[in-house]
DNA sequence: CGCCAGGGCCATA
DNA sequence: TATGGCCATGGC
């Protein structure tokens, strides 16, 4: 592949015609997440295998653990049971409180959601620029584009040598494609989707 | 059974 | 600024 010629939206297509649509939030899981939720899972797949993230979840959600007050009002040490198949189960119990309360700072989600900035974000402690964009993007319907390390190793399968660093690769999608926001979920998810099936993982191809 | 996942913080140099 | 240790569970 030359290098200089990588067509990102192409790329894009490429993904969706081999892998189909992702639909992460909400249609990949059985019930309709709030905006909330979408945070949560932010934080809790930190690092993480997204089936823990999901047993996690589904205990918060039976637990009706569905927004930032409630999240607020139980205890720490019964947050941290609730989350505990999600690994790391003591720091992100931490950061959701934490990221709670910097959300009900705004006077409830949707405030947050429409008013919070980038920058904000990214000074609440365990929220790193990954975090960020993805609750940005996400929950918030704001156009960043998510870099994790299957964004990476995809960059670099496309034979693109860029600064691998996290603003750089950011700027370098948001650069070369529509600023639209569905694309930009839908593109990150493929990509995802993409490193899983490189590495053996994910569900068999079916087309 | 070992490896490691949809990161981020912190101490150290 | 750049490494390295640390956090912890469950899938595979």
């Amino acid at each position: 592949m030359a290098r200089g010629q990588v067509n990102l939206f192409d790329e894009y297509r490429k993904l969706l015609r081999e892998f189909g649509r992702q639909e992460w939030w909400p249609a990949h899981r059985r019930f309709r997440p709030r905006a909330w939720e979408v945070c949560v899972g932010a934080i809790l797949t930190q690092n993480t295998n997204w089936k823990n993230v999901e047993r996690a979840l589904d205990v918060l959600l039976k637990n009706k653990i569905i927004s930032p007050e409630k999240t607020l009002e139980i205890k720490t040490e019964e947050l941290e049971k609730f989350i505990r198949p999600s690994g790391f189960y003591r720091q992100k119990a931490a950061r959701l409180r934490t990221l709670a309360e910097f959300v009900m700072s705004f006077g409830g989600f949707e405030k947050f959601r429409k008013k919070v900035e980038r920058r904000e974000l990214l000074k609440v402690k365990g929220i790193g620029p990954e975090t960020a964009d993805s609750i940005l993007l996400y929950a918030c319907d704001r156009p960043f584009f998510v870099i994790d390390a299957y964004t990476r190793r995809f960059v670099s399968s496309l034979g693109i040598r860029k600064a691998d660093d996290y603003e750089s690769l950011r700027r370098y999608f948001e650069s070369r494609l529509p600023k639209d926001i569905s694309l930009y979920k839908e593109f990150h998810a493929l990509i995802v989707e993409w490193g899983k099936r490189k590495n053996g993982r994910g569900n068999a191809v079916k087309r």
